[in-house]
DNA sequence: ATGGCCGGTGGAACCGGA
């Protein structure tokens, strides 16, 4: 079973480029971050055409997240448990059953920027930092009861953060960014520290791969990147892991997302 | 060394992103 998240920046803007990519990928699953788009908006025939139950929990202009699948989906919840005043799209789950039932979890985890700092240096844990701080909370509430199936569970998505520096082509450079912060990496190692795999570290060592390149200042042509989109695998879903890989092509394109696919085989 | 973009909204600039 192949799983693919990816943060398409718009599918207003990207739809076209995303047929693309999945007929030539060929993904079983399409986790989708960032749609922008409302429910209704969202063109889900041109997805069905290809063979996609789809699956979506937009909202008006910003974030959304959505699941295009080949196997059926089943038991579908939209939202991140833990905060009911939470209106931002950026959670999905969905279980696919192929050999395999797998719980699918799609997320767009909170940038975060901009950080203040108190007066000693220390980031101060308000606005948007601290929605995403307390956002991972929600996420690691959410993980430690997924883990209590015992059953493979995928939870995948632009999680907005770059584990260790070797996910940075300049690392110095984002030292007081909500993405690599101190206490944003402890986040997500404490979800880690569950008993999560991330996938791509399960397989690849070293620096050089990344997700994401920014828009601005030639980040592309200049590898400019940074390693920002996981896939993390409960106990049970990385006995099954057999691939993952970057598409890392798909950011030389035509108008293309400043973020690009990254997959997981999975034995599903 | 520095600055450089893009999508959505709404119909001009502005917000948000990372």
């Amino acid at each position: 079973m192949k799983i693919a998240t990816f943060n398409i920046n718009g599918i207003k803007a990207r739809h076209a480029a995303l047929v693309d990519w999945l007929k030539e990928a060929d993904p079983d699953v399409a986790l989708l971050q960032e749609i922008k788009s409302i429910d209704e908006g969202f063109p889900r025939e041109l997805f069905e055409d290809l063979g996609y139950a789809v699956e979506t929990h937009g909202q008006k202009s910003f974030n959304g997240v959505a699941i295009l699948s080949k196997l059926p989906l089943e038991d579908v919840t939209r939202g991140l448990p833990g905060n009911e005043s939470d209106e931002q799209a950026r959670w999905i789950e969905a279980t696919v059953v192929g050999e395999r039932a797998v719980r699918l979890c799609g997320l767009y985890l909170p940038n975060g920027n901009p950080v203040e700092f108190d007066p000693s240096g220390a980031p101060i844990r308000e606005g948007k930092y601290g929605y995403k701080l307390d956002w991972m909370d929600r996420l690691h509430a959410r993980a430690t009861q997924l883990l209590q199936s015992e059953e493979p569970v995928v939870m995948a998505g632009d999680y907005n953060i770059i584990p260790q520096d070797e996910d940075a082509a300049k690392p110095e450079s984002w030292r007081r960014d909500a993405l690599a912060l101190p206490e944003s990496r402890a986040a997500f190692r404490r979800v880690l520290n569950l008993g999560f795999t991330e996938a791509f570290r399960a397989k690849v060592t070293g620096p050089g791969h990344y997700s994401f390149w920014d828009y601005q200042a030639g980040a592309w042509q200049r590898n400019n990147g940074i390693r920002i989109d996981h896939l993390l695998l409960s106990p049970q879903a990385a006995d099954l892991l057999r691939n993952v890989e970057i598409d890392k092509d798909i950011r030389g394109r035509e108008k293309p997302s400043d973020h690009v696919p990254v997959w997981i085989d999975l034995e599903a």
